[in-house]
Formats: C-alpha cells, structure tokens, sequence
DNA sequence: GCAAAGATCGGCT
DNA sequence: GCCGATCTTTGCA
C-alpha cells in the first residue's frame, strides 16, 4: 500500500535483449503490472515458456514473419498478444536483438495488487483460480489485442518490476504443444500454488537427464 | 476457397 | 478423463 514506485526498478530493454531462455528464467519473480482505469493490476510472475525462432516448431516464429509474428522479429521488451481457440489471449514479452525471433509466454501469476478487481474479471473467489493459466491472466488483467505490440519498457499501463527471484526454480517442458515436446523451456516456482495445473505435469525432473 | 489445427478453459461423465 | 466453444492462421488445391 505505501510501497513507493520511485525505489522499483523496471526492467528495461536490455533485460530483453538477450537469449530467449534467459529471459525466460530471469521472468520468474518478477512484478507484473497492469493499470486499468487508474488502478494498479500486479502479480509475480511464477511460471514462463520460452519459444524461440525458425528453430523451434512449436513456436509461432517457426514459419517466419507474417502478419500475426511481426511483433516476434522486432525490438526485445515490447508484449506480443494473440487470440487463441477462439476464446483465449496469451501475453508474451519479446526477447532477443531485432530481427531475432523469441517471446517468452507468461504462464501463471501470483496475484499480489487489485485482487478484488482481479477476482470480479475473472468471475472466481479463489485466489489460485485468479491467473494460474495463460489465459487466466488475461482475463484478470483485462489484456487483449489492443496491447499486442506494446512497449512494456515505456508504456504506462503494462510493464514489468524488478522483484525478487525465489531460490527454487524448476525447469520441466512445456504444456499444449505437439512440438518440440522433449525441449525443457518451461520454468516454475517450485511448490507454488498459483502455477497452471492444465495438465498432469509430469514429475518435475529437476535432473536435466534426456534434455535436448 | 476450404479444411484443419491450435502456446486453453471449464463443465460434464 | 474427455469434449465443446469459437475464430485466426496456415497449407494446399
């Protein structure tokens, strides 16, 4: 409540601009924030998915540009929104120098400011309900396409906070794709409950035994 | 021009 | 555990 924003450091561009996976690992911990109407929206962000370029065939870049990627390919530290299912948005963050393709999708949050508002966008109580998916969030923190594209090292109403990172993190593959299944991108908070439970996990093999 | 799959979620069996 | 909702993008004719 009186935590001050001028002793919060954002992250800035050259967070960003470096290996997607990086970025991805380095997510995790850090404070989302979404004003809506003047309001502070936030949570920490406690699971993330690197998807890469030409390389990686569950990633949207995998084909090369068109018009829905472009975001992809462009300047690192910018959100890269998309519709999804007919339903659903998901919120990326781009990674890597332009031209580079990378995005790091935002799995789960840990909500933290506006939870009252976040609850009555999502039409839940619980508070594990509130952003534990992809989707979820985005529907907590009211994102839709009209951010695709955002500078969130600028902008005013998304962007991200310095936080502190939690001393276990687990890296796991990722969930829904049908490619790419044995690349370990994924990245959680060990033993948090506000992760996706989509799927059955499997055992969180900490080992990187069989990693590709 | 058309068909199929998709980085999901929630409800029902 | 499975299925439906609903629409954008892509691939191929």
């Amino acid at each position: 409540m009186s935590s001050r924003s001028s002793t919060v450091q954002r992250l800035g561009r050259s967070f960003f601009a470096r290996h997607t996976l990086y970025v991805a690992r380095g997510l995790i911990g850090a404070n989302l924030v979404r004003i809506v109407d003047g309001e502070r929206l936030s949570g920490v962000v406690v699971e993330t998915e690197a998807y890469r370029g030409r390389r990686d065939p569950a990633s949207h870049a995998y084909p090369g540009v068109t018009k829905r990627n472009e975001v992809m390919f462009g300047e690192p530290g910018h959100a890269y929104v998309y519709f999804i299912y007919g339903f659903h948005y998901c919120l990326n963050f781009t990674t890597e120098p332009s031209r580079s393709a990378g995005a790091v999708l935002i799995r789960a949050l840990e909500p933290r400011e506006g939870l009252g508002s976040m609850m009555k966008n999502r039409g839940t109580r619980e508070t594990t309900e509130v952003a534990s998916g992809p989707a979820k969030l985005t529907q907590a923190l009211r994102i839709d396409l009209s951010l695709n594209g955002t500078d969130v090292v600028k902008s005013k109403e998304l962007f991200l906070e310095k936080g502190t990172r939690p001393s276990r993190v687990l890296r796991t593959t990722r969930v829904g794709v049908t490619k790419g299944k044995s690349l370990k991108w994924r990245f959680l908070v060990e033993g948090s409950s506000f992760v996706s439970k989509g799927r059955p996990a499997l055992p969180e093999s900490i080992t990187t035994s069989g990693a590709a």
